[in-house]
RNA sequence: GCCAGGGUAGCUCAGUGGUAGAGCAGGGGACUCAUAAGCCCUUGGUCGGGAGUUCAACUCUCCCCCCUGGCACCA
């Protein structure tokens, strides 16, 4: 079994934002934990269908596959770029893909799922969508943003969600881990009460062309979520065929975190998603789990094309490298919650916590090391009480850290690190290496000293790799303790040579 | 409008019935291994407003104000 995490499959429409970014950063940090804890695979994507994509191409005179190819590649350029460890990619165009969902459409439809009915309604030639009551101005009329509005009648198919409603309800209610973090679950519920009606789950084929098509009825293709939120269970290798070069899906399935954005918690997370896999015949301990994070805002402003403060990541990670963004994105906001974004921050957190604790710990500890004791470290037994005491703290900053992390809190378990840090950095003040090194009675002592440095620097290293691999794996280098990744204390050898110091973090400003 | 989250030191936030906390920024000091980093000490808040319950409220109840989000296919 293989700790499952998915992120939301970005739409294909548009650029990537510091949004996408963050998302995609929270979901590699949670499976870079989880693989210091055994087998993990986390999926990312891109939905490629759909109306949005297919106009985009039109304005373009573009093929939309070759519209959705073309932003396909910004994004998965970005998550290279940002270090984002992927097992899987998800890209609803994948043949593979399209086959599952038919099979799955299929499947539905014999189990009287799925249904074919008359709508009709005003419809906006222009916008090419029905116009409800929530469209007309305060006059009772569709404004002029909206063109010619016609009244239309169209068939289409019809998923029944309403039938599910009690279960849903009572899933929920009985689940309260169903939803991450706790609060959500009121919205949740309170969204489900609301429920009311089917979905509609196709578009004829002459009003939408850009879509994977229904097994049963070539005139219509699929269309909003229902295409799109397969993918969490298509891309994990159900109903895949043989050879496909897909996951083993009982290897996978239950998904322990679909990553996603408040915004598409209800109703696409919360209700069509676990409906539609109770109606496929999911029992509900194979139902998948939530973690629902906030939005990061610019000048208290939310991110917006037309007020101009969309902010770049892949620039960003240019400017101040990827571990950076990435360890400001992780420490500065509590999934879940909202935060603000600012380059003052991210220097701020880089500077204090990265460059001035971390990186100078790390340094400092090699420097004495090469100084006073040419480069080995040796452990000896001492049992001096301040020297214990670091290492208790050790063992309770792991389990804040592990327990930070059960909960999807990063920020929580880089607070706990942090304390670490300090208090080394508090130790070789306590203990000055460099008055130690005068006296030769204290030879033992400074041994003692420097090991639980040395030790207390690769822990640290260790327990921050899945924010920042990359500083990470240059401090483990420094260290000479590649090899030695535990998070426990005390993995490092009783007798141990370290590598040569170089500042890991280097300063942005010239102070 | 309904629902939810939030309004605590200059900034970012934690806290929860019993004399207000952390980090960063600001001020002072001792040291020197180190990326002029680190360490120690320290200035600073009528805990959004009002009323109530209580021996005691930032913490519970009620009313109000402000911000954000969801309810409407933007991570």
């Amino acid at each position: 079994m293989k700790y499952f995490v998915t992120t939301a499959i970005d739409y294909t429409n548009a650029a990537p934002h510091i949004g996408h970014a963050y998302e995609k950063i929270l979901a590699d940090v949670i499976i870079r934990y989880r693989r210091t804890q055994g087998p993990a695979f986390l999926l990312i994507g891109v939905d490629q269908h759909g109306q949005k994509v297919q106009q985009a191409a039109q304005k373009e005179n573009i093929a939309p596959a070759d519209f959705a190819e073309r932003v396909t590649a910004q994004f998965l350029s970005l998550w290279e770029r940002l270090n984002i460890q992927r097992d899987g990619w998800a890209a609803t165009t994948d043949p593979r893909h399209k086959r599952a969902v038919q099979k799955v459409l299929q499947a539905l439809q014999d189990k009287g799922e799925l249904y074919k009915a008359k709508y009709s309604g005003y419809y906006s030639v222009r916008q090419e969508q029905f116009l409800t009551d929530k469209e007309r101005n305060a006059e009772g009329e569709f404004g002029p943003e909206w063109g010619e509005v016609v009244l239309l009648e169209e068939e289409n198919w019809y998923f029944r969600l309403a039938k599910h409603k009690d279960w849903l309800q009572n899933f929920v209610r009985t689940h309260p881990d169903f939803v991450t973090p706790a609060f959500r679950q009121v919205e949740l519920l309170n969204a489900i009460e609301r429920l009311s009606g089917d979905l509609c789950v196709s578009r004829p084929r002459e009003r939408l062309s850009w879509g994977i098509e229904f097994p049963f009825d070539h005139e219509y293709v699929t269309y909003v979520w229902f295409d799109a939120l397969l993918n969490y269970v298509t891309f994990a290798g159900y109903e895949a065929d043989p050879g496909s070069n897909l996951p083993d899906f009982a290897d996978l399935w239950p998904c322990r975190a679909h990553v996603i954005g408040k915004d598409i918690m209800v109703p696409a997370h919360g209700i069509y998603w676990p409906i539609m896999l109770h109606a496929m015949g999911f029992p509900d301990d194979q139902m998948p789990r939530l973690t629902v994070h906030g939005w990061w805002n610019v000048e208290g402003a939310k991110m917006s094309k037309s007020l101009g403060n969309v902010v770049d990541p892949a620039q960003l990670a240019d400017q101040y490298g990827a571990d950076a963004l990435r360890y400001y994105l992780m420490r500065d906001i509590a999934t879940g919650h909202d935060a603000d974004f600012s380059i003052e921050r991210l220097l701020i957190r880089y500077h204090s916590d990265l460059a001035n604790g971390l990186g100078n710990l790390v340094n400092r500890t090699i420097n004495m090391v090469q100084r006073y004791h040419s480069g080995l470290v040796k452990k000896s037994n001492t049992n001096d009480p301040e020297l214990e005491a670091i290492k208790a703290a050790a063992g309770l900053v792991l389990n804040r850290y592990h327990e930070a992390f059960v909960q999807f809190q990063p920020h929580a378990a880089l607070e706990a690190v942090s304390d670490l840090v300090t208090q080394a950095n508090g130790l070789v003040e306590l203990k000055a290496p460099w008055k130690l090194a005068k006296e030769p009675a204290q030879s033992d002592l400074l041994q003692d000293v420097l090991y639980t440095l040395a030790e207390t620097s690769r822990l640290v290293a260790a327990l921050m790799e899945p924010v920042i691999p990359n500083s990470a794996a240059k401090i483990l280098e420094q260290l000479n303790a590649a090899d030695y990744r535990e998070l426990v204390w005390g993995k490092l050898p009783a007798e141990h040579r370290l590598g040569e110091p170089t500042p890991v973090f280097p300063r942005f400003d010239d102070r």
